[in-house]
DNA sequence: GCAAGGTC
């Protein structure tokens, strides 16, 4: 070939790569470093010839993914749409903010190179990597041709090697990772959604958290690494105790002790034990009947791969995973260590071991031993095993640079580097000779025996001092002890076998299930799940679900290796997984009362107010500027308690939409007439709750509002309704009157005011606390009482029920509210068939209408608007004007300038930092009136 | 405010 010179831009994984292969490639002759445009991933230019082509080589790197993926901005916001959507919600992968500079450096570099060479990491994760390169690169200069370099080790022979046989990118590995970010997403975020705002709100779990913000989440790797936790806590729970009997017998001599175990082991019946012991007592000569010696070996450990590296760290160190990949990664970047993040066990039989050893004679604790080692002639030496794996990336976990310690270093990387140093030097020496003595003794025809070891060479066990080998040959566990808590090793170790995360990852997962507070670490390192993690497992391992199983994963692990491998497609895989996913999810969503029924075990029903399930229906101010679908109504805060004849207490509102007129103090509660009384604060809230969350709060001292048909002439989109408020004169400042006509829509200076000064009502105190509902036994049983609620037949659920069954799966295949054929409606929010009911309150006596039987959802739709089709909506849009408002303020988006500025200016009285806005009282933009220094009290 | 996967 030969001819004129190309520029050829090689982009790595990583910095260190980069400068690794650039080095190697320049002979570090003529090699120049510049800047890119971030900080950490510099451009190597040298000039290079690959088979015979002169060329400019730029050697520069990514760090990791350079893209992520994201719902579309529709779907990003919680209540921006029903959880279920998000199967199929579009996705878009992009470059996020902090990875812009680097897209910037390679749209630079690409747009005068002829040629790319990606040098990505030789996994699926490197070639999905590989073509988010090509996507940024491609798109600014299309005649680049593309090649890939494959090479497992940053050595000279390797990469001289790859860059002389470049090969193709792999669409088939990246296309596996593409679908394993597509469903990890979907599901993700479809049931933390789900779990996060069905629960959070509805249970008292201060005792778990103080975090108001708390995340219920659910994650493919997450969740079933809690569920290791607590399959293993519930071993424990459910072991019973049980008693036993053994006998023992020692024999002293001058050589010392010997203790014999009885043969037959535990006796769990008394008398038979008794019996043989006073045998034993009789007759007690004891004749010794078989000895037998046996040479044994211990052999050293594998070489380090990461996972090893966590478990050995947690159980020598007591360090954390976490702890550990982070001063492994510390140790690596220093250059002390080989990288940490391998799944190899094995050493490439290229690996210069010798030469690693000799670093380390010198070192003051090790470096005899290494010596020893290098002298042939004490035999020392052998060559290390394999461990079978081999992720052709990275070598086994191995000193790289001799050190007796840095000023910089932390206990910790004294510890960890010691451990590879000394594991290393394990790795490659003879296992440890050990001599064993096995003596039986007969006792009145009862066997008892006692063993012994003496070791022989200790061998590799002179450098590895984490392991011993002691005398005793008792196992561990003997029968009726039960298993202990599961330590992080153990964790790891489960993770590892049942592939759940990869090695870079693992201690993510364990550290999540901590920061979620699904599980706590004890001083042992070892775990136990909290009130909250178990009743989640609980919850969906009572549906019957094994979403806590590792087998999810394990399937779409299947699934991946089936589309590297080019035996399905990405398409394919997708389509089946979702799909599968989404019935799930949905069947889920169905049986929540059993996760309901889980969390009452640990906790107490919440009373607060802003859950997803406490309002009560209102009047109409205007049309919700955020969903652009339903109207925002005036509401107070449904603290409603109720009397009949034996018992006071709240009720969940879920329960009263279709017995109560809100406007009204009295109503049925399972044909019961009840008095409600009401007592909360008020706001104007959307209708479309719980999938749209727009709140206005309203100034806390009102005491009375009413919706009056007076329209702002100020705020737009129109119609505003002005509301008449009624303040509480002894909780606003003198200068304010107690009557006030007032728009929420943003141009009402008082209340604004008043909010800022009093507050709003969510922010109250106490909101009219009653007393707590019973948590397992009281009214809630109607729903837990076993009997299916559509045939009243006991063997099945409601959710099971096949009267009900076909019809459901029907209007959710079709993702359709309703249909007009008899009585099946499906509830919108959480897809329950609905029965037709019948009301019994004054304004709609005789009415019949659907609502969902699930107690925790707000679904609700009048028989004649299904039959008109004006559809379902949550309680409170029977009041006539929401429907017509709803019909004729159309549907389009865009234009939520007025109301979104309302929000704004009442959000920022809550305490939220809006610029612009002062602090009433004095002024000062630093505070706002409620923190006033100068306002007194 | 959701996942898991790279890596800084």
């Amino acid at each position: 070939m030969g001819g004129r010179t190309i520029n050829v831009l090689n982009v790595a994984e990583k910095p260190s790569v980069a400068k690794s292969v650039a080095t190697i490639l320049s002979r570090n002759q003529g090699l120049r470093i510049r800047e890119g445009r971030s900080r950490y991933n510099k451009i190597f230019e040298f000039s290079y010839s690959i088979r015979g082509q002169p060329c400019h080589m730029l050697v520069t790197s990514v760090t990791g993914h350079l893209m992520e993926l994201e719902f579309d901005e529709r779907y990003r916001k919680w209540h921006s749409c029903d959880p279920a959507e998000l199967y199929h919600a579009p996705v878009r992968k992009y470059v996020p903010e902090d990875k812009k500079d680097i897209r910037r450096t390679l749209e630079e570099e690409a747009r005068r190179c002829q040629w790319l060479v990606l040098w990505l990491d030789c996994d699926r994760e490197g070639e999905n990597i590989a073509f988010e390169v090509i996507e940024v690169c491609a798109a600014v200069n299309r005649h680049l041709i593309l090649k890939r370099a494959r090479f497992s080790a940053l050595i000279d022979r390797e990469i001289h090697e790859a860059v002389q046989n470049l090969v193709e990118p792999n669409q088939w590995f990246a296309d596996a990772v593409d679908a394993r970010q597509e469903i990890d997403l979907r599901i993700g975020a479809s049931f933390t959604r789900f779990q996060t705002m069905l629960l959070r709100d509805a249970f008292a779990m201060d005792s778990v958290t103080d975090d108001k913000n708390l995340v219920l989440s659910y994650g493919p790797c997450q969740f079933p690494t809690l569920g290791f936790i607590v399959e293993r806590y519930w071993e424990i729970q459910s072991h019973e105790p049980e008693e036993f009997w053994t006998i023992n017998c020692s024999h002293r001599s001058d050589e010392g002790l010997a203790t014999f175990n009885w043969m037959r082991g535990n006796m769990f019946d008394y008398t038979s034990a008794v019996i043989i012991y006073e045998m034993c007592v009789e007759e007690p000569t004891a004749t010794v009947t078989n000895v037998r010696h046996h040479e044994r070996l211990k052999y050293p450990p594998h070489p380090l791969n990461t996972i090893e590296l966590e478990k050995r760290a947690s159980r020598y160190f007591r360090m954390s995973s976490e702890q550990t990949m982070k001063v492994a990664e510390e140790l690596y970047q220093a250059g002390f260590i080989s990288y940490p993040r391998t799944e190899t066990d094995t050493f490439p039989s290229r690996t210069d071991l010798h030469t690693i050893v000799e670093e380390q004679q010198g070192h003051p604790d090790w470096g005899s031993y290494a010596q020893r080692l290098l002298d042939s002639g004490a035999g020392l030496w052998r060559n290390p095993s394999s461990g079978g794996h081999d992720d052709k990336a990275h070598p086994p976990i191995q000193p790289t640079k001799f050190s007796t310690g840095e000023s910089g270093w932390r206990e910790e990387h004294w510890k960890l580097y010691e451990l590879v140093v000394r594991h290393f030097l394990a790795c490659v020496s003879q296992p440890a000779v050990g001599a064993e003595t096995i003596i039986e003794l007969d006792i009145a025809g009862e066997l008892f025996s006692a063993s012994g070891r003496v070791i022989l060479a200790k061998n590799y066990l002179d450098v590895y001092r984490f392991e011993s080998w002691g005398g005793s040959m008792i196992p561990p566990y003997v029968v009726g002890q039960q298993p202990p808590l599961l330590s992080e090793a153990d964790l790891l170790s489960c993770m590892d076998k049942e592939g759940i995360g990869t090695d870079a990852t693992m201690h993510d997962h364990i550290k999540k299930l901590l920061d979620r507070f699904y599980a706590t670490k004890d001083t042992n390192m070892r775990f136990t799940p909290t009130n909250l993690g178990e009743s989640l497992v609980m919850g969906y391992d009572d549906m019957g679900y094994k979403l806590w199983k590792p087998y999810l994963r394990a399937v779409m692990e299947r699934d991946m290796k089936a589309v590297s491998e080019g035996a399905k497609s990405k398409a394919e895989v997708l389509a089946s997984s979702l799909q599968q996913m989404k019935a799930c999810f949905l069947d889920a969503r169905l049986n929540k009362v059993k996760l309901f029924e889980a969390m009452e075990v640990f906790f107490e029903r919440s009373n607060r107010s802003g859950g997803d399930e406490q309002h009560v229906a209102g009047e109409v101010v205007r049309r919700c500027g955020l969903c652009q679908e339903e109207d925002m109504v005036l509401k107070r805060k449904p603290v409603i308690s109720f009397t009949r004849s034996n018992y006071v207490g709240i009720v969940y509102p879920s329960f009263l939409k279709c017995y109560c007129n809100p406007a009204e103090e009295t109503g049925s509660f399972n044909g019961i007439s009840c008095h409600f009384k009401k007592d909360g604060n008020f706001m104007v809230g959307c209708l479309g709750f719980p999938q749209c969350r727009n709140a206005i709060w309203l100034p806390g001292p009102v005491s009375e509002a009413a919706v009056t048909t007076n329209i702002c002439n100020i705020c737009t989109p129109g119609p505003v309704y002005k509301i008449q408020f009624k303040f509480r004169l002894l909780e606003i400042p003198p200068n304010y009157n107690a009557n006030h006509l007032g728009c929420i829509g943003g141009c009402d200076e008082t209340l604004i005011q008043l909010i800022e000064i009093c507050g709003t009502g969510s922010r109250m105190p106490a909101r009219g606390r009653g007393p707590t509902a019973p948590s397992s036994n009281g009214y809630q049983s109607n729903t837990r009482q076993g009997s299916c609620i559509y045939c009243q037949e006991t063997g099945h659920s409601s959710s099971g029920c096949p009267s009900q069954l076909s019809v459901s799966r029907n209007a959710r295949s079709r993702g359709m509210n309703h249909h007009n054929e008899g009585t099946s409606v499906s509830c919108s929010t959480c897809g329950t068939p609905c029965a037709l009911r019948t009301a019994n309150t004054a304004n709609n006596r005789g009415r019949k209408f659907y609502s969902c039987p699930s107690r925790d959802c707000n679904f609700f739709v009048w028989e004649d608007s299904v039959n008109n089709g004006t559809g379902g909506s949550s309680l409170g849009s029977n009041t006539g004007r929401t429907s017509n408002a709803s019909r004729n303020s159309g549907r389009g988006r865009g234009n939520r300038g007025g109301l979104h500025a309302a929000a704004t200016a009442f959000v920022s009285a809550t305490g939220d930092p809006v610029s612009g806005r002062r602090c009433f009282v004095c002024g000062d933009p630093s505070h706002f009136a409620n923190g006033c220094p100068n306002r007194g009290t």
